[in-house]
DNA sequence: TGACTAAACAACTAAATAGTTGTACATTGG
DNA sequence: CCAATGTACAACTATTTAGTTGTTTAGTCA
């Protein structure tokens, strides 16, 4: 594991650490969804998306589709979720900590 | 999956997001460190160091011992190496698909 | 061609944070 | 008690980046 290695595994993670990515990414969880679809769903301005977008496809997180006007982006590999999954049993298992220690 | 959740999830990838604290975690994968050590592993600053051993200590990543003078950190959770290695696969993934495009 | 729409881009502002320097708090040994 | 050492903390600077506004590019349909 050298640090340049850490260094582009790093800005895997940060393209990850963003609620509003993620939020991006749950909506895509579904199905493909143009820019103005996702614009919608998360109430985000337009530019913002797109911009998020973006980085998601640099790190090819998402895939992108052109037809037409629009552009369809949809989820590249539904690996993400099992990142987000481990994240989330973490902070299940932290909040459960808590509470016990709290019931003490 | 509530934008309220993504946000703490969003916290726990920030909190790997830095190769920083990607070198200081992966310097602990073989054994608990005092700070000076990790000092001397990682080359950072030492207040530079605590602040991030902080950061993972607040997120759960690590576990602080005090012992006499020194304070010892280990890795709390081995999961978290988990999270590397399929962001590694990713990183190889990538690059092996680029080298494929590369020859064509 | 010209009006219209979707997405991307550029430039900017505001906020977050990495890293540094200096200092304070503990703990140990003389 | 006093000096030395390891760690944490506070304040600061510099960098990064999220989000906005305004504009540009590309495709569609009359």
């Amino acid at each position: 594991m050298t640090p340049e290695v850490l260094t582009l595994v790093a800005e895997r993670f940060k393209a990850l650490a963003e609620p509003a990515r993620l939020r991006i990414l749950n909506a895509l969880r579904s199905s493909e969804m143009t820019v103005t679809e996702l614009v919608d769903e998360t109430g985000f301005g337009q530019a913002n998306v797109s911009k998020h977008l973006q980085l998601l496809h640099a790190m090819h997180f998402v895939r992108r589709r052109k037809d037409g006007l629009f552009v369809y982006y949809a989820i590249a590999d539904k690996g993400i979720f099992q990142l987000c999954d481990i994240m989330c049993g973490r902070l299940d298992a932290e909040m459960k900590a808590r509470r016990k220690l709290l019931a003490v």
